[in-house]
DNA sequence: CAAGTGTATTATACCATATGATACACTTGG
DNA sequence: CCAAGTGTATCATATGGTATAATACACTTG
């Protein structure tokens, strides 16, 4: 596990996963909480390849997913912005809370529980890691 | 998407993930769900790869994860079979269903999401997949 | 116009996945 | 006993995703 800063952000990277994938799971996060501005230039492909000590080619693998994504908008020459419209982040947002709901209770009942079950569990794994 | 029987089972495998990942998830919920009995006997491992037009050493693959799962024991000579203790099953279940819980309330609150939130995206997700 | 942007291309390397072929150890039914 | 069916192991090979490295091009700004 390797945390690095890179401009205002932190990073954590490890081995796990492909790093171009991690590195796009973080920078949604961030952008759908609000901890990098609307409109807020994010690091270039150069700096943060530097930065994170890795190739530029595996920064831009993630930066277009984040395009494809709708959450930012390049400008040539310039760099990296996110997007705009806020909608465009709610409306992000909201497809993807949907799907991971959805994946979920997929997963659930496959493995045969019910409604009741599955409330039961969150509520536990919520208070178990409310005591952490 | 492909769908062949083994046996008394039904196997759908694609190429959208490894196939020893799929098949191994499917056993997994068969077990889980009780579609096959405890102590029962699962598809030998060449039978399995010729009905579904596989390699042996991928099915092999699955059953030895299903094994560390505690799912299934092997007799050599006789074949796999389903663990005679309904414990072992029920824990295995549990550890699943609270690492599922566990990974989705981090992703959620990953994107910004609080508690009563999640839950709204639940019973509308619920309430969505009701009406299929 | 130099420096910093995103982008594209080519080559190389590594690892997970999957296949194919073959062989061994064990158990059971005929 | 032995043939057939089990799980298991070991090769070799192929493919695709991921990552690196080096280089070049197009664009924008100070």
């Amino acid at each position: 596990m390797d945390e690095r800063k890179v401009g205002s952000l932190r990073l954590t990277l490890d081995f796990s996963q492909p790093l171009y994938e991690q590195i796009l799971a973080q920078m949604r996060s961030l952008i759908a909480r609000g901890a990098i501005d609307v409109g807020e230039k994010i690091p270039s492909v150069r700096e943060m390849a530097h930065e994170l000590k890795i190739n530029p080619n595996t920064v831009m693998h993630a930066y277009q997913e984040l395009e494809r994504d709708g959450l930012t908008e390049k400008r040539r020459g310039q760099g990296t912005f996110v997007t705009e419209s806020v909608t465009q982040i709610r409306h992000f947002k909201e497809r993807l809370a949907f799907d991971y709901s959805d994946q979920f209770l997929d997963k659930m009942h496959s493995l045969g529980f019910r409604w009741t079950e599955i409330q039961s569990f969150l509520t536990t794994t919520r208070e178990k890691k409310g005591e952490r």
